[in-house]
DNA sequence: CATGAATGAGCTTTCATTCAT
DNA sequence: GATGAATGAAAGCTCATTCAT
């Protein structure tokens, strides 16, 4: 069986040094947030000049919104791929709960941006880019909490609205503290959130 | 009885104006953080000039040091509060959660910076002293459910540095979308909050 | 009599600064344009820093709009103050010369930067605050060119049009080479392209 | 009758592209400026990379250099082919204007360049480079109106100097305005041009 | 020849900070 | 105490220029 890879289109080398800067500038926004950042940073992390990064980005702003545009797409698949999977609500909220935490092993950098920058201080429209499918995220989660109460496995006196941002505010506040290093895996961690959420929530 | 304030010393006029300054900083530096505010923000806040602030404050970074080193102890003693009041170990968990949540009411400025500032950015030592307050109130967390697996009204096999950090991530995270005329009261905020992290880790 | 100046209000100390500053750019932005100008070539006219300039503009684009909007009022007076001189169709033709020329006496480089300077690229609303009054000129021109014809002081054959072109023109290459050290006086010059202009287009 | 250009060498491929080089970047420089026209904008109107073009030259500056060296005697000899045409006083005049007027037609690109772009500033030798055949010419319409006295045909009050100037500014000052397709041709603002100059300098 | 990529010097602009008044 | 004014050290960005391919 061919991998999925194999469909991609083959990258130029323009496209694969675009993707380059992408990386290191999202791990340098993440790290330091954007005004932190210096272009001379993400220049110096791919032995560059801060000048040479205007050959493929017209400003610091500009970078920024391509690095959430070209990643905005997997994010919000990768959170709609969770409902799609089916199962019982159980098996839904770990699901869910276990997706979230994955997405954060290979795209943590831009993850952080989207839950920590401000911004709507540096760019408005794209404040609403990344607003817009958090919110759709949100939504869907209510979703599943509103099903979950109609199929009486939850709590009908769930504050589903509070709920569903704890669940999410739980899960993002790992990015503040999770290292690939440490002592817990992504799944061990969203394994012992899924216990927490699922007796917290469910049906006593 | 007398209110706490009475027993305060009085405030001189430069006192109320560093204070002032503390709030009107505090503010800023949580709206937009450290780096996205000027010292002119601050000052247009107090109907003052930039420069008028250094007869207060060293520099920015002072400021920033002096709003930390004002708040902290504060901050310090709401959380200790929590033990020191006894009770069953449900009242404890709700109380803590609670104490949390208040806290924000009054001081969500300064907890923002704590928790979403990269302080050791700007002065590793700062970033020192507030981790240690928040290391120490991680610790104290961690105790309490030693206390509750010990006994017996929590489960055992709950992973309790994976769940401390997922209780303060849940109580934090409030931080991103709490608004003081929004629909929920923090006191609601908690007791939801309360019900999913007792339900969630308490013995079946 | 008192003197027209005597009715000006004070200026303030910034204004002063404000004007010292509108003078050297204008004089540097007519000798080397707008683009050969630096903000630290203005500055250094001035003993001060580049930074410094931006206590007062917010921009070198700002600068020189703010130059052109003082001055071309004054710009515009001088013009129409011919017409307004009444007069026989000669008198007025040479008092308009002479006015037109006088005007460079003390704004040289404003008229410079008007006439030379590529507005458009710079900032279009301002080319056409500039434009404007240029084309209300030509026009106040060409109503005293026909007015002539209509009286028969002007050969009836003249393309008025044209004319007008030829005359501003003529007087705005002066801006070209004179020099207030030179040889010759800007009384003299309008003297000489008056007896030219009348003799040139007089009915013969 | 065999034309001009059959005599000229036949062009290699590396000139006729040198050629139009030249084409793009005097109509650059003369529609922007030397300052504001970018290696990039001149290369972009001939379908190259900015690189591209060191491969015809050094630099920006030799650019501009080859460009007026290139067109600059034939700017002299247009010039000098006025007085070698011999005539009457009046025809002199006539065709002189005539033949200035005309080389814009073809060149007012480099005519622009010559009159109004700051060369001094970017290479004084440049600029010496330009204005001595501009002193020649301006020599030679004096030796015209010099033996207009000396024949009677000219008012003997003339200043000749600054009449030159005047002729000189008057026909440069078209270069501003004139437009290809605007309502009038070359040669009906020539013979406008030479009326007025005529009559006003004529005796009377 | 031509290009894509990179450089580095130079410019505008920002802003914390200083200081005479 | 406070201000207006100025500083100077960044930082973002531009662009002529270079060079390996």
């Amino acid at each position: 069986m061919v991998g999925l890879e194999a469909t991609l289109p083959p990258m130029s080398k323009r496209d694969r040094k675009i993707d380059a800067i992408h990386a290191a500038a999202a791990r340098r926004f993440a790290e330091r947030g954007y005004r932190g950042t210096r272009m001379a940073d993400i220049a110096a992390d791919l032995d560059m000049q801060a000048g040479s990064l205007y050959y493929y980005f017209a400003s610091k702003e500009e970078l920024l919104v391509a690095i959430i545009e070209s990643r905005i797409g997997r994010a919000v698949e990768s959170l709609r791929a969770v409902l799609d999977g089916g199962g019982s609500f159980a098996d839904q909220i770990e699901a869910a709960i276990l997706g979230h935490l994955r997405a954060f092993q290979d795209d943590a950098d831009i993850y952080s941006i989207f839950n920590f920058e401000r911004l709507s201080d540096i760019n408005p429209e794209l404040a609403e880019q990344v607003d817009q499918p958090g919110r759709a995220y949100e939504a869907l989660w209510g979703r599943l909490l509103d099903e979950g109460i109609a199929s009486g496995e939850l709590r009908p006196d769930v504050d589903t609205r509070v709920t569903v941002k704890a669940i999410v505010g739980l899960c993002n506040s790992v990015l503040l503290w999770y290292r690939a290093d440490g002592k817990r895996t992504v799944d061990e961690i969203a394994d012992e959130f899924s216990g927490i959420v699922l007796r917290g929530i469910a049906r006593a």
